[in-house]
DNA sequence: GCTGTTTGATCCATATGTAGAGCGTAAGGT
DNA sequence: ACCTTACGCTCTACATATGGATCAAACAGC
């Protein structure tokens, strides 16, 4: 990022992030699992595992979600066969959309 | 990442984080938004917005989250009221659970 | 058809996320 | 109570994700 620009993130974000975090923090130790091995598991620092669990924004996502999955936090409450389904219905609507957005003279509503 | 680390994703996660990118894709086209405008409310860039939508895994999971939230991709199916509630839940839980886990002589399975 | 816009892809510079090690503290098992 | 180990936090160095600019191709609207 050239100019030190700080990220605003909006309030749902933050929870949804600190939420997700708490969940793995949760499953995890019901899971009885050291923060080391998951991490290792992960394939990711102890330190990088702590943050992930306390919430914080600027984590890969890609680590997040592999340690979501390793201690079974399930994301879109769906396994494995239904994101696949989610996917391909995905590309199907995508194929229905214009591929290309045209604006004319419109106001968008910011509602979150 | 001091030693160029290729991380390793199972492929659960790679699964999940294309399709969150598909749907927020699909989301924003149904929206009618055009990439440099929810690029811009987002605070980010349109490149990385690219590569969200393409499910990219080394993505701040804020600016993934964040983007999902503006065109409406709901995380976890829940709104921000349940979140909250979750997210006391989940303290709740934590409190519960032994602070620091103990391990004896095991063995986990490792299956996903 | 033409025209203006959106998109996708690429390259560069730099801020920064991450790994690693190290520390003190707290907590669990025996 | 002891002893081991998980935890939370810090600091540093480095690989890299991100922003910004640019270009060509695809597309929507007229």
């Amino acid at each position: 990022m050239p100019k030190s620009i700080t990220r605003t993130y909006s309030r749902f974000s933050r929870t949804a992030v600190t939420l997700l975090g708490g969940l793995i923090r949760a499953a995890r130790k019901e899971r009885k699992l050291t923060a080391q091995e998951v991490a290792n598991r992960a394939g990711i620092s102890r330190g990088l595992l702590q943050r992930i669990e306390k919430g914080d924004l600027k984590c890969e996502i890609g680590a997040v979600f592999e340690v979501a999955t390793i201690v079974g936090v399930k994301l879109f409450d769906a396994d494995e066969t239904t994101l696949a389904t989610h996917l391909r219905h995905t590309d199907e609507k995508l194929a229905l959309l214009p591929k290309s957005i045209r604006k004319s003279t419109k106001v968008i509503d910011d509602d979150f």
